[in-house]
This record gives structure tokens, sequence and C-alpha cells, in this order.
DNA sequence: TAATGAAAGACCGTTACCTCA
DNA sequence: TTTGAGGTAACGGTCTTTCAT
């Protein structure tokens, strides 16, 4: 099982790369997403899961596209597949099949070797499992689905990762500062020579200005401000230049 | 050559069924 | 025996790409 995830992890990567065959979804199949979420019926009706969808007005007439697909393969039914409507079978209830190990170890097996199947491939190995291809299909999309999920939940556990050590990086920060401040504006020393008492030293406008607004940009190491500081009109600041550093790469995109 | 519509295939969210604790 | 949760096969909708017209 473990093995199994692992499997999937990586095929997770290559598929976030874009894996796939030749038609491969662009990034704006996330609209595709929002308007199915837009299309679901903002009414829950109290109901333990999501609201009735779209597609939840067709259950009643659920497989009649398997069964033009079936058509289209060619109707070919396999044992597994006819055992699955063996009985009263008035098409109304779907039946759900349940993969034996042996047909699940070999789409696995594919699905290590390719997340993707062509047409033949496609034909080739429903036959070979004795199931249609609508079947393999089917498999092989919930299977990457599930792999993406995975995937997702590994991106999460890093982002949260990430996100408790920068915060624990800036709290560092924030006691750094505050010490620095501390002995900046700490009782005067004892009164220093005639040549550096008339030169007042002033601050650097960012050391006047709240912690929480400095950035430094570790690239060209200059110090940004956030924006509440822009407004006082005494620095002519490149309008919002924002020195964004990417903890995880370590490199500013300056 | 450009516009257009159909087909195919991929993804997504959801549903329904099955198994098991 | 019942029940709730989790897994997953199957579905409908939508989008993009390809190809023929």
């Amino acid at each position: 099982m473990a093995q199994e995830e692992d499997a999937g992890l990586a095929l997770g990567l290559s598929l976030g790369n874009g894996g796939g065959t030749a038609r491969r979804p662009s990034p704006s199949s996330r609209a595709a997403v929002e308007q199915s979420l837009t299309l679901s019926m903002p009414d829950d009706g109290g109901g333990v899961g999501p609201a009735h969808s779209v597609s939840s007005l067709s259950v009643g007439g659920a497989g009649v596209k398997r069964e033009r697909a079936e058509e289209a393969d060619g109707e070919r039914v396999s044992s597994t597949a006819a055992a699955g409507r063996d009985d009263d079978d008035d098409g109304s209830t779907r039946k759900k099949l349940r993969l034996t190990k042996e047909q699940s170890a070999l789409l696995e097996d594919r699905f290590r070797e390719h997340s993707t199947l062509n047409p033949k491939q496609k034909v080739a190995l429903a036959k070979q499992l004795n199931l249609r291809p609508r079947q393999v299909e089917v498999w092989f999309q919930n299977r990457r689905a599930r792999t993406k999920l995975k995937q997702t939940e590994v991106d999460c556990e890093f982002l949260k990762r990430c996100c408790e050590t920068l915060t624990e990086e800036n709290r560092r920060l924030q006691r750094e500062l505050q010490e620095l401040r501390a002995l900046k504006f700490a009782p005067p020393p004892p009164p220093p020579s005639a040549a550096a008492a008339h030169q007042p030293a002033p601050a650097p406008f960012y050391m006047q200005l709240p912690a929480a607004t400095l950035t430094i940009c570790p690239s060209c190491e200059r110090v940004g401000a956030g924006p509440a500081s822009a407004g006082d009109g005494t620095k002519s600041r490149p309008p919002t230049t924002h020195h964004f550093f990417n903890p995880f790469t370590h490199s500013a995109a300056c």
C-alpha cells in the first residue's frame, strides 16, 4: 500500500507538471471548476451532502451516457460487468462493480507506466481485464484524481510547515529588533567628543518605522516599507515596488 | 486563410453503492 | 442488527484541442 502511495506521489508530481497525453488541460480548466461550483444550487436543504448540483438533477437518467459509450465501444459486456447487473436490471439503478485484485493490480501497473491511456491501449487493456473500455477510462480518471488529491495533501502539509517556520522566524526577528531598539534608545553614554557632538546622526528613516512595516529584500538588500509609510511625501519612493522574498526558493522576485 | 462546429478526451465535483468497524 | 464513515466506481458538466467543412 505504501508502495502504491509512493508511486502515486511521484506520478502526482509529473501530473502537476502537466503530465498526460496530447490533450492536456490548460490552467483555465480551473474555470470549469468554478463554473460547476456556481452551478450548484444555493439551497442546502439541510442535507448532509453538498447542495443539489446540476448533475444530481439527472440522477434518474444515470446511465444514458454510459450506454451510449457502451454502444460506441461495441457493446462488450464482461463477466464482471455482467455480474454487476445480473439481477433485476431495469437500468434505473446503477450497479457498482468491484474490481478484482488482479484487475486492480494490472491497472495500477499500467498507471505507473503512464497515467493516461490512448484509445488503443485502453481497448487492449479492457480486453485483457475483461472490462469495458469505459470502465478502464473511468478507473484512470479516478486514479488521477486520487493521485492529485494525495499530492495536494502533501503540498498542504509542506506549506503548513513552511508557515510555522516563517512564523517562528518572524518572532525571532521581532525580538531581535526590539533588543536593538532598546540598545539604541538606552540612556546616552558619557559625553562624546566635540567632533561627534555636532553631528546629530539621525536614525535612518526605516529605523523609525514600526517593525511590522520593515522588509528587507535579501537579493538587492534594500529596505522597503509597508503601505503605511508611503504617505508622508518626504520620501520619493518608487511606487509600490515590492521586493517579494520567496521563502521556499530563497530567492527574491525583484 | 479564417471562422465554425463537432468529436474526443481530460478534469472536476458529485452521487451512489459497497464494505467494514 | 443497525449505522455511520470511508473508499471508489460511475456519472454529468465543462473546457480545450484537433480536425473537417
